[in-house]
DNA sequence: ATATCATATGAATAGTTATTCATATATTCA
DNA sequence: TGAATATATGAATAACTATTCATATGATAT
């Protein structure tokens, strides 16, 4: 309560501390948000999103996402590695090919929100 | 086409280029996409996600915000001003204080929609 | 089995970004 | 005007992450 102050000078002084309380109440867990950060993490970086993007239209194999966007195969196959433990897309072995596509429609949707939402 | 191919091992060899060129024609611009991935990144950082769920139930000056998560005000301030270029928060000032809040309805929806995807 | 092809992966590097520190700006009050 | 307070900002550091390089694994065909 009486720590010596010079160091601390406007260290949250003009707090409010009724309305934190309340918004901290209401919070969702802190769990939660860590979980939310690392989800959206995933969509961004345009690389993902270009593969994803990809996928959007139809299944394809690592060598024809490298191809399509530009990439080595090395750097997409990192990528699809990204997404496939985050769940946004699944792997499907063709004998020495492997065909990756979207894991479900749910990643569709969150795909057509993100652009709907440029388009504003 | 002759192109001396002992550096080129397996790059591309397997293209399926009808597929290839199918999916390029129905992709949405690349610019887009890397707007796409811009505007996804905001949202992938706990600190930010953190200050929108905040916000999320009613404006709160910067002191607030830091006291509540626990964070430097400069650190918040930083924060802040991402969000703020990004277009996801507004500044109102009051006297020394300034508020900020969500920019609009939108981004709340944004915010559930991620918390729904979490829960699925 | 061996050679070849498609993909995956570990380690190193390069590029990016969040935080901190020091300080500046803006506003109020005496 | 000067002191105090709330916020903002530039520069440096620290932490993180995407890409590359070299190589490994898994699968097919001869």
């Amino acid at each position: 309560m009486d720590t010596k102050k010079p160091i601390e000078k406007c260290e949250f002084l003009c707090v409010h501390e009724d309305v934190v309380q309340e918004v901290l109440r209401k919070m969702p867990e802190e769990e939660t948000l860590f979980q939310l950060a690392d989800f959206f993490k995933v969509f961004g970086d345009s690389t993902r999103i270009r593969i994803l993007s990809a996928l959007r239209e139809t299944e394809l194999c690592v060598c024809d996402i490298a191809s399509l966007l530009g990439l080595t195969q090395t750097a997409v196959s990192h990528q699809l590695r990204v997404l496939k433990t985050s769940k946004l897309v699944k792997a499907r072995r063709s004998g020495k090919t492997v065909f990756y596509s979207l894991d479900d429609d749910h990643i569709h949707r969150i795909l057509d929100m993100g652009i709907c939402h440029l388009e504003e």
